[in-house]
DNA sequence: CGCCATTTTGAGAAGTGTCAAGTACCGTGG
DNA sequence: CCACGGTACTTGACACTTCTCAAAATGGCG
């Protein structure tokens, strides 16, 4: 959770991200801003009438409850926007997951956006709705197939998938603790449904065994 | 779960609801359509391109499971605005919980109302994502108080509130079961925060007990 | 007044959380 | 390149909340 860093990374400019800025549709440039893993885009109760779209890398938006508590209400991963939710409530974080660059929208006096952004608020919410069932009515072993799911079409639908968050956002996201999403990744494991390469990297071995555990 | 029921009843006959149907922006009469207690208004897969906006009643929205399991997304009281899942997702269900009166607006051809639309489809996002804290992160005694306190905030703020729908509704909302939702109820009554004034009719007696339990 | 759906209450089971310990991974520095 | 250290992850034992199944009580409504 460290300050914004605004500046390119080593790595960034030695490949050459961003040294052409792309231009937004009213010829203002847009130019690419770099984050941290871990960093901070948006604070709970910072009122950022912006939106953002992630050219490489993963974010997080998130809730906390007084006394720590943390609900992942949505991880983006590259090439979606984000950050509808910081216009009207003033009680969300976003944060890189990993080094992660965005194209950052700010509103421009005069220029109604809103035939572009409806859409786009309109599948978070219902993502979001969506979402409310499986934390709200599915097992643990359910809620990690469905997320398991989700990534992979996500990531193109490919067997491999690579999970650039933590187990304890995967806990924090699908309403359990670090230690019961431990346990279902490893039981899936055992029954060959998943093959692990690395801890955040796998494959799907069995993806209709995860899809009937769906529904 | 009836079919639907498009005409008055002899409620709001006698009362004469309706009477003078209001005007949309675009000079169209926006007539008042009622649907009964149960009543479906609109399903799971129906492509539904309009919104609406309830005149009195109560209506909920849900998913469900193929094994029946069902998780209420929102509830709507009279003078909100809901509908927008419908554009875009065919995964849910909107239904009557008691008599209800709905203003149906449908899309105009190129009347554009994306700027009106937007702040409401926000709302309701945000709406979702506090909902997926309170059913991700919260104990069941919390989501109870989150529940009543929400309810009595969006009834004005009174201590006396009325909860148009069942223990079922609640629970399926909250992600708990019937006999959850009925224990942690008692529970409250037993310790004088709450007192019941028949079933589904209740007074907060100590509305700071139930704020301190949700943060 | 009596029926029927809804709600409440109880006892036991199951799933997930908590606490604690051990293991694997990965970047750092030698 | 390898040893080291710290963080992240895994695994185990047990506790506790919530669920399940069952039965009784309540209340609304004809």
């Amino acid at each position: 959770m460290n300050a914004i860093v605004n500046i390119r990374t080593p790595f960034e400019i030695l490949n050459g991200v961003a040294q052409q800025p792309d231009v937004s549709k009213d010829g203002r440039p847009v130019p690419l801003s770099f984050f941290h893993a871990g960093s901070e885009i948006y604070a709970q109760g910072e009122k950022v009438a912006s939106h953002y779209q992630i050219e490489f890398g993963a974010v997080r938006i998130y809730r906390l409850l007084a006394d720590g508590r943390r609900q992942i209400t949505a991880f983006h991963l590259a090439g979606e926007t984000f950050g509808f939710e910081a216009d009207l409530a003033h009680h969300f974080f976003a944060e890189a997951i990993v080094t992660t660059g965005l194209r950052t929208f700010r509103p421009v006096a005069g220029l109604d956006r809103s035939r572009e952004l409806l859409p786009l608020a309109l599948r978070c919410m219902v993502r979001a709705q969506e979402h409310l069932l499986v934390v709200g009515r599915q097992t643990a072993i359910e809620r990690i197939a469905a997320f398991l799911i989700d990534m992979a079409d996500r990531q193109g639908e490919l067997a491999q998938i690579e999970l650039p968050m933590s187990r304890q956002d995967i806990g924090d996201y699908l309403g359990l603790t670090i230690e019961t999403v431990s346990r279902v990744l490893s039981r899936l494991r055992d029954k060959g449904v998943l093959k692990f390469h690395g801890l955040r990297t796998l494959e799907i071995r069995k993806p209709e065994t995860l899809r009937s555990l769906c529904e």
